[in-house]
DNA sequence: CAGAATAAGTTTCCCTTGTCAACATACTGT
DNA sequence: ACAGTATGTTGACAAGGGAAACTTATTCTG
């Protein structure tokens, strides 16, 4: 079954956002293009519309999809990680930089200035949250535990994401010239505990 | 002296510069145009070309502009908290958040994955160098106080420059609801506050 | 099972943009 | 004055996003 491709493709937008997050791979950001995308699944340049408002929304779609493995892989040293919240803080923190450190195209797609108004993809803002949450539950837990000091956790967890997201952010821009994963991971590790004493209770 | 403009602008380079300024802070990064630019400033599509190689380069000249003036504010405020470590990284941080968000798009522009290879532009390179400067001397100078534990002042320097820019860069791209200016001042103090504590040297 | 809807692609067009080449004009130094 | 050089202008091109009109498959009804 050659799959000749009749005029109908099929499955045509999950094909669409594969190929998307494959130039976005090759050619970063500014690189994908709806015209080159359709190009790649072998279908003209007008196809993609029947799938997506416009460019923006097959964006957000990869941009979604980003989310969603992000949060497989940070949920995964979570449970993985013992115990100890600090512990899942690190390891939480190394499995985001590393993420970003691997696909940084995508995440730059992912946490860059917002292409929609909030409410206007609601399975993107839903996967957003969840890739987040991991990281406020084990601050509250800490502070359940009383490890970690008093505080809204929201904004708490607000400021831990801020100090490993800048940290992703600053690596795969290459302000920094130590950009291999190795290195990276070391440098997370060196956040997420200088983090962790910050927040840590006082006794 | 109504400037009826001849054939020669006189100063065209900053005057696209400023111009193009102008349009990033109405329409964001992708509103910038080299002949919206140059339609501004009262001059052909292709005028620009004699000032700028192309596009990129004026987006990095006006980036650059955008390092000295976050450089003169953080510098101000440096100077002007006390002797007091803790109290010149707040107010840095705090400096740092309101400039981001009073200039979302310049400050994305800055900050942003970099369009050229280091050393192209050298003076763009300086101008990043030193708008950092401030915070490293600070961690130094914290060090040598004794208030600040041993390491890499680099190293550090670089955590806590990961915690501000992560903060505003959350800040400014929506990802979260608290963002007016006031509020985001508040995020910052908490954000400084805890990275200072994570810093700090335990006895 | 025959149509009629409808969904999914395709063709054509249009407009904007970045960039380049060829041409025009103002300035400068001699 | 005038050649040479900056600095602008015109015109052309290709690439992209997007819209409209047209074409095929699929699917749903009676």
């Amino acid at each position: 079954m050659q799959k000749k491709r009749a005029y109908h493709h099929g499955n045509l937008r999950p094909a669409l956002i594969a190929a998307a997050l494959e130039v976005l791979g090759e050619r970063g950001i500014a690189g994908v293009t709806l015209r080159e995308t359709a190009r790649r699944v072998g279908v003209t340049h007008a196809a993609p519309y029947r799938h997506f408002a416009d460019k923006a929304a097959l964006l957000v779609a990869v941009s979604e999809r980003g989310f969603n493995e992000l949060y497989e892989q940070v949920t995964a040293v979570y449970a993985a990680a013992g115990d100890n919240p600090r512990d899942k803080l690190t390891a939480m923190a190394r499995a985001y930089i590393r993420f970003a450190m691997e696909r940084p195209a995508l995440y730059r797609l992912m946490i860059g200035r917002r292409r929609f108004e909030p409410g206007e993809y609601p399975s993107h803002d839903e996967a957003t949250q969840k890739s987040l949450s991991a990281l406020v539950d084990t601050i509250r837990g800490g502070q359940e535990a009383g490890l970690i000091r008093e505080g809204d956790p929201d904004k708490l967890g607000l400021v831990a994401w801020a100090s490993t997201h800048g940290l992703a952010s600053i690596l795969i821009d290459g302000r920094v010239q130590r950009s291999a994963v190795e290195e990276a991971q070391e440098l997370a590790t060196l956040a997420a505990e200088t983090l962790w004493e910050g927040l840590a209770k006082r006794d």
